[in-house]
Parts: C-alpha cells; sequence; structure tokens
DNA sequence: ATTTATGCAAATCGTTTGCAAACCT
DNA sequence: AGGTTTGCAAACGATTTGCATAAAT
C-alpha cells in the first residue's frame, strides 16, 4: 500500500495524459479490496455501477499505464489485480486447472534473487528484453483436489 | 525424443482408449518438426490437409491426454508443443508482449531444483497438488525490441 | 457392423467497437 | 466550447458444436 493508492494511480495516470475518473477510481477500490486476481465479471459483480464495456476499455488503458496488471489463467477469461509497485507485494499465483481461479503465493527472498540471476542471463542469451516474470503453479486448488 | 515418438504417443492415447488416427498423428509430426509453440493458424498453415474443427477437437484431446501442452501467451491465441515427457526437453518460455511469439530457454539444473524445493513447500502451505509449473520471462523479442 | 472421427457450416461467448449523450476542464 | 469518457447495442473473432458422412476396429 502506497500512502495513499488513489494519489499513486492520479499521479501515474496524469504522467501519460490520461485523466483519473469515476469509472477508473471505481476499478481500482475493486482491485484494492480483493486478495487475488478478478476476473471481469467479479469485478462488474462487485459494483453494480460499472458497464462492462467501459470496464474493458478502462482495464485496457489501466494496464498500459501500468496500474493494473493482467494475469493470463488456464481458462478463457482474463483476470486483473494492482500493479505490485502499487502494492509493495512481489508474489506468484497458483492456478487451477479445474476451476480457473487464481490465488497468490511468495518464495523466499533467497530463491527470488537466484532465480533473478538465472533469468537475467537467460534472457541475456537470447537478446530478450525482460519486463516481467511469470512464475505460477498450475494443478489444483484444495477444493478442486 | 524418445526411441520412436509416435509409438510413444500411441501407447499413451491407447493407454486412455483413445485412437492414433491419421489427424492426430498429423498434428504430432507438425508439432515434432517445431522448435517452439505454434498457434492453431501456424498449425494449420503447416498442414493442409488439416480442418480447423478437427484440429481443435484433437488439439482437446491430445491435451488431455499429456500428449502436448497448451502454452497461454499474453495475446488471444492458444499454443501447443508436444509434452515435456514426450521430448526430454524441460524448458521455459520467453514470452513477447508485443507480437505474442513464444521462444524457449533453459535454466541450469541448479536453479531448477532450487525452484522446485521452493514452489514443493509453498505449494504444501497453500494445500495445492502441483501439475506443472511456468516460469516464463515477459518482455519482448529480439524483433519486437 | 458398430463405434468413433471428420469436416463443413452454424452457433457461442468473451471481448471490442460505433455512436450519441454525458462529463470534465 | 472542445476534447474525453461513458454506456448501450451491435460487431468481431477465436473456439466450439450439430450433424451427416467417412474411417477405424
Amino acid at each position: 500500500m502506497a500512502v495513499d493508492l488513489h494519489t499513486a494511480v492520479a499521479e501515474r495516470l496524469a504522467s501519460v495524459d490520461q485523466r483519473y475518473t469515476r469509472g477508473r477510481r471505481a476499478l481500482v477500490a475493486v482491485l484494492e479490496e480483493a486478495t487475488r486476481p478478478l476476473t471481469i465479471q467479479e469485478i462488474l459483480g462487485r459494483d453494480k455501477a460499472l458497464a462492462q464495456s467501459s470496464a474493458y476499455r478502462n482495464l485496457v488503458l489501466l494496464e498500459q499505464s501500468q496500474v493494473v496488471h493482467r494475469v493470463v489463467s488456464t481458462d478463457e477469461f482474463a483476470r486483473y489485480e494492482l500493479a505490485e509497485h502499487l502494492t509493495d507485494h512481489h508474489h506468484h499465483h497458483l492456478i487451477c486447472t479445474q476451476c480457473g481461479q487464481v490465488a497468490d503465493f511468495t518464495v523466499s527472498p533467497e530463491v527470488e534473487e537466484a532465480l533473478g540471476r538465472a533469468l537475467g542471463q537467460a534472457a541475456e542469451e537470447a537478446s530478450f528484453t525482460v519486463e516481467d516474470h511469470r512464475l505460477d503453479l498450475v494443478g489444483q486448488c484444495r477444493r478442486c483436489a
């Protein structure tokens, strides 16, 4: 959590000449409450004032502005969460192949560091510019197992 | 490569009471030639005898039979590759956010091992049954950077 | 011979888009 | 006022499905 999430988001949007409108604020508020990445339908269900088309449009814009992060699961639904630099919570995902639900988990700083070194080297060898890494576990959640 | 890929696939399909038909053989042959995960359109383009609907149906079946593996990128296209137990080639993916293309890379056995331990522990804490892990780098490929 | 797979065309469904009205500055 | 955003409804497009025919065992 930044000192104030909405202030941080407003600043980021302003820096790319985008307004922080009511609808965008509402999306950020819903994601702030969530403890895991949410599908569009879940987001719409949590704030009935949100129009579907505007939600889609604004999530694209918020993703481009690096305010939110789109998480790809194994099902057909896109999921969104707040970008890590806004939550100070580096984490990974447990992705259930049965229900598609995504939960968060973390690994120790030592493993993260070793991983970062290994990935940096691999990327360099492939002339690949890394923006992010995905370390996800795919399997079955407690309820589906 | 197993001694013979097609024999291994046929055995696996037989074990789940599925036939190894011409169309399924053709899909496996296309993926055998590929050096990276292919989209359905790429697969269809490489063997003009493949019908789209049958390719979709058979890829679902081959995925359920663990013959192929579906790779999720950041774009809207599903990608497929042969399952690792058929190729003996454990690897990860470089996913380009610009063009969606997916390339393969590997990390050292030491890192893999450390990773495996850390992931196993995290999964246990969350009562999550791991089937697979995804360690992907997301960014820009050489051509798009 | 009977069950299963194929391929065409139509349907499905998450997502995107056109456009007129509402909003912001 | 001038440019943006919104929300409805229609369009889009990757994937799925119904059904009659062909293939496999």
